[in-house]
Order: C-alpha cells, then structure tokens, then sequence
RNA sequence: CGGGGCGUAGCGCAGCCUGGUAGCGCACCUGCCUUGGGCGCAGGGGGUCGCCAGUUCGAAUCUGGCCGCCCCGACCA
C-alpha cells in the first residue's frame, strides 16, 4: 500500500497520558486514538495487526477441530440469572433495559449463551465432543481502566468452550487447547509461560493462564527457576523459610509482658529483640457478616483468595476499628488467639509445631510471650499464606521468584457449573441422560499486541514480530523527487508484493529522516532503503531490530526479505 | 470506591499566585528552498481557556458546584 494515501497519525511527542511503553507508542505510531476512559478507537495499523492475530488463532483453533461462531454481545438478564451469574458479576457487568423494561447486559464472556445453543441442540452422546469459539467484542464496566489496551472497557477475546460426556474427554479437549495456545503465542512471537491459576468466578477445577512476564503488568506469578514450577500468586504454594530463630523448649505458659506503643509486627520486633518469625500475626475479617480471626506468622502475608475460598465468601472483609474494639477489647497491634471465644480461629500451616511464640494479649500495650497453638488455644489449620519471593520450592527445594506479568490467555475446566444450572442433558449410549462436562478458553487479542510491544521496543519504537507487524517490510526511497529512486522503488514494492509479502511504500514527500523516523516507530521488521547507491545497481536491507544494513542488488531485493521472514 | 494530579489550538506546554490584548514549540495550509535520521526561510489558518453558577466595570486567572482524564491503592473471567 501507498503510505501517502494511509491515515498513519504518528506522533512527534510522547502524549502526557501515557505511562507504560506500549500505551505510549500505540499511540505516538498512530495505532490507536482513545475515545473514553478504557474506550480506544483501532486505527488502520491497529486493525492490520490484530486481524493477523485473529488469524493465527482461527488457524490453530481450526486446526484442533474448533469451530467459529457469532454471537450476540446483548444478552437478556434470564440467561445470567439461569447460571447464577447475574448478581455474582456485580458492577462489573455493563447493565441497560430496553425500551419495554427488561433487564439486558453486555456481554463479558459467553459460558452462558454457548451453553443455551447447547441445550437446544444437543441430544446424543454421539454429538460429543464440540470445540465451539467465537472472536468477539467482551465488555467489562472496569473500576479503573488503565494502561492503554492493557485494561479496558471493551476488548476482543477469542473465547472457546468444549462440551464433552467425561471427565477423560473434557482432559483432552483441556490439553489440546494448551498446547494449540502455546503454538499461537509462539506463532505470535511472545515469550510466556504457562502457569497454575485460580479459577475465580468462572467456577471449576483445574486451570492455567499464559502469562507474559512486564511490569505493566498486574498479576503476581511465583516461579521456581529450578524446576519450574510456577503459579499465579493467588494459588501458589511453598515452603516457608525457617523462622529466624528456633522457638524456646519446653511447655511454657503463656506470660504477659508490657509494649507500650508497639503496634506492628516490626515494633515488637524490635523491642523483643526477637525476629518477625517469631510472631504470631493476627487479623481480623469479617466473612457473611460473622467475625474470624486469621493467625500468620510475624512475616507473612495473607492470601485474600485463598482465606475467600475457605470461608466461600467473596465479599469478605476487614474488621472496623470499633467493631475490634467491641470483639477483642483491645486495639488492632495488641490482638491475639488466646482466650478468644466468640469467633472460629483459622491459623496457616507454617505455624504448626511452632511453640512459645509472642502474640497480642487483647489488652492494649501488651503481649503475651510462649503462645503455643493447640495448647493456649485451638484453630483450625488451612493454607493461607501469599508466597513471598526467596520462598523454597515444595517441589525442589530451589528459590521462587515473584514476577509482575499479564494474563494473555486462561483456560478452565468448568466442570458440570453451566450444563448443570441450566439444564444442558444428552442421551447417553445406555439410553441414559448425562450431563456435559465442559471447559471455556480465553486470549485477550489486544493484549497479544500489547505484551509484544511491551517486550519488544526500543528508544525508536516498536519492534514488532513479523508474524503480527501490520506489515512486514517498508520500501523507502530517500529522495522522491528523484525519478529512477522513485522507480526502483516502484519496482521493488511490486516485487515484494508479487512474493506475497505485506508491503508499505513509503511514497510520501518527505526528507528521509521523517521516514525513517516513522517506519521504526510503526515497527516494520524489514525496510528496503532506495538512496545514492542505486547508481551502482544496489539498495540497502535494514533489519529493524538490529538495526543492521546489508547491500542487495535491486533485482534481489523482495527475495531478500522473503528469505530472511522464511 | 479512597488518596493524589491534571484539564488553555491536533500534540506537548507557558500564562493563573498578583483579574484588563490568549501565547510558545511541534503538527497543519501556501510559496520558495532542501533531500540519508523528525531541514531552512517567508506568509497563513485554527482555541466557547472542560462545563455551570457566583464575585467584579471586567474572569483562562478569584470562589463554589459539577464533569472528564491520568497515576497510586482497593477491586478484577
């Protein structure tokens, strides 16, 4: 295509919104223009690129028997409430009523509807198993929609969902959506990696996202460089280092010492002299309205998924101040296990076969020295701990790592959650009914371009992956005004587009800086240079990551680059 | 939703404190010039100063309310 027909707005300066780099050059390269908050309009090179993602999706969705569907972004609220979903999804759902009253909500994810053409037509076993996907426009009604494309309001997900008779079928349709999603990360040129996920609202069993590793990024991953084990924050486990010290022998009672004014676990610290490990850490929550008291040792933290997937309350929260107050007797930095009658005590794992630690007295200025659980006082054990960085590896002993990543994909075994609510049967070979089982698989499109200019950039712009770079090589004549420059050009653009390659003529009537300026900002992978050494039958290959030229004759130019996009 | 910041031309900003003509750079248009990393010269177009109200002879500037956007936090298939 003529660059000088394109509507490619780039941009001299940094717009002042942007903070994270991919937001800052999708905009600078004329990619995208933003309408509202987490609203973003795609632009020409936009579209190009994230139609080549779509299409490496659709090939390898295809490739594992998938099959592309439509539909609707509008749903009535019957279907939602049917899967229980419609008050679960709280603010997060964009609502509306129709001109007659009715409730009606935009799409998020599509469980629901894919599972109401199911049950309409689906009879007999024998029209098991089903891969059914849709790309198509999710809307989320964020709290804050940040970072460019990385966090909106309306996005572009490919979504699939298989429909098996078993267990066995559902674990096939599971790994095969695994590993067709690690060959389109890898088509789209992205470093990931798989990692053992929570499953969160959408319900199920077994679940992993693929991340990419960015620090505009919001979800923790835990990862052993060892063996590899690696899971997200929210799920991961892992041995807890050894406590500072080792505990005082002996079967102590518990003993109350004064602390004026020591609060937090680090005061204590201090002024006991004694290491954080050495504590027990007490928190208060309040979980379907009833009071728990959540123990931790000194210098963990809580796992909010996971102390929400024990108490099977999402809208769990911290105690006030004066409620505390009313519980305890005491303020917050002066609370402890011992005595507590009038609420259930859950301590985490890492405090077993702990003795004689210090903890809170629920009198305030003092704690209690030679607390030991399950002889002070009784709890109910439970996983409840975030990994911290420089944990050990349940798996290897080796040290994790928590890095910040994005979610590019997530794939879940559902289980029997939506066929079950909402009533999806088939005949069985025995003539008995059975319910599906089934799994849904995500990719957020957008953020497949995102994640690859955010790893993939430098001072100039993007260094887009040839495989989803809106084109893939750039031809440039330097000086335009000059005739057989501009046909060589000509020339060589015919020819690259004749090898089938996505080809940009920069035709515009502009001094060369400007072009070569831009085309490293859009990100082409290969440009074709038309300058002074024409004369000697020769053009330059430059290469946009390495920003290293080769000399080809004119004629071998396009097959140049054919070769080196293989 | 809590905390902070910002709203002046398409983009980046100054002016506001101390009220009186709306400015700069880039971009854009015309002409000349130039042609290997965002050239040069000359001329030109474009802004209800986020919105509403108030104070004042007079408001971009002071006061109040509202709206929008960004950042941090909380939240998040």
């Amino acid at each position: 295509m003529l660059w000088s027909k394109l509507f490619i707005p780039t941009l001299r300066e940094d717009p002042a919104e942007a903070e994270v780099a991919s937001h800052r050059l999708l905009l600078r390269a004329g990619y995208i223009r933003q309408l509202s908050a987490g609203l973003y309009s795609y632009l020409f090179l936009a579209q190009r690129s994230l139609l080549k993602i779509q299409a490496i999706v659709r090939e390898e969705m295809n490739a594992i028997g998938g099959q592309e569907m439509h539909l609707p972004a509008l749903h009535p609220a019957e279907i939602w409430q049917e899967s229980g979903r419609w008050d679960i999804m709280g603010d997060n759902m964009f609502r509306l009523k129709d001109r007659f009253g009715r409730d009606l909500c935009l799409g998020m994810t599509h469980e629901e509807i894919m599972t109401a053409v199911a049950r309409g037509e689906l009879r007999s076993y024998k029209h098991l198993p089903q891969i059914w996907y849709q790309i198509q426009t999710k809307f989320r009604d964020e709290q804050r929609p940040k970072s460019g494309l990385l966090r909106v309001r309306q996005f572009l997900m490919k979504d699939s969902y298989s429909f098996d008779i078993d267990q066995a079928g559902l674990d096939a349709a599971y790994d095969s959506h695994y590993k067709t999603y690690c060959r389109i990360f890898d088509r789209c040129g992205l470093k990931y990696m798989p990692v053992e996920a929570h499953s969160g609202a959408m319900g199920g069993s077994q679940s992993h996202e693929f991340m990419v590793i960015s620090d505009a990024g919001e979800d923790f991953v835990a990862v052993c460089k060892d063996c590899g084990y690696s899971a997200n924050l929210e799920k991961a486990v892992s041995k807890p280092s050894t406590p500072g010290i080792a505990d005082p022998e002996g079967d102590l009672a518990p003993e109350e010492f004064h602390t004026p004014g020591r609060k937090t676990i680090a005061e204590v610290s201090a002024f006991t002299k004694l290491p954080e490990t050495s504590q027990m850490k007490s928190l208060v929550m309040v979980a379907d309205g009833k009071p728990v008291l959540v123990l931790l040792r000194g210098d963990h933290q809580l796992s909010e998924t996971k102390f929400g997937a024990i108490v099977s309350d999402p809208e769990f929260r911290t105690a006030r101040p004066d409620e505390i107050l009313a519980w305890f007797g005491a303020e917050a930095g002066s609370l402890g296990p011992v005595g507590v009658k009038n609420m259930p005590i859950l301590a985490d794992q890492a405090l077993a076969g702990r003795r004689n630690m210090i903890a809170g007295a629920n009198k305030d200025d003092y704690h209690l020295r030679n607390v030991t659980l399950g002889e002070d006082f009784e709890a109910e054990m439970h996983d409840l701990r975030q990994v911290g960085a420089g944990d050990e590896c349940l798996r290897c002993d080796g040290k994790l790592d928590v890095c910040k990543t994005v979610e590019v994909g997530h794939i879940f075994k559902l289980g029997y959650k939506y066929s079950e609510n909402m009533g999806l049967r088939v005949l069985g070979a025995d003539g008995k009914e059975l319910t599906p089982i089934m799994g849904s698989y995500g990719i957020g499109i957008e953020r497949v371009l995102t994640c690859a200019i955010e790893l993939y950039h430098d001072k100039d712009g993007m260094v887009l992956p040839a495989s989803i770079a809106p084109f893939q090589v750039v031809v440039t004549p330097a000086n335009c005004s000059d005739a057989a420059q501009s046909q060589a050009a000509r020339t060589i653009y015919e020819g690259c587009l004749a090898l089938g390659l996505d080809t940009l003529l920069d035709d515009r009537d502009e001094r060369p800086g400007v072009k070569f300026k831009d085309a490293d900002l859009i990100g082409i992978p290969f440009r074709i240079v038309i300058g002074k050494k024409l004369g000697s039958g020769m053009v330059e290959l430059v290469d946009r990551k390495t920003k290293q030229t080769v000399d080809v004759a004119v004629a071998e130019a396009a097959a140049a680059v054919a070769g080196r996009l293989g």
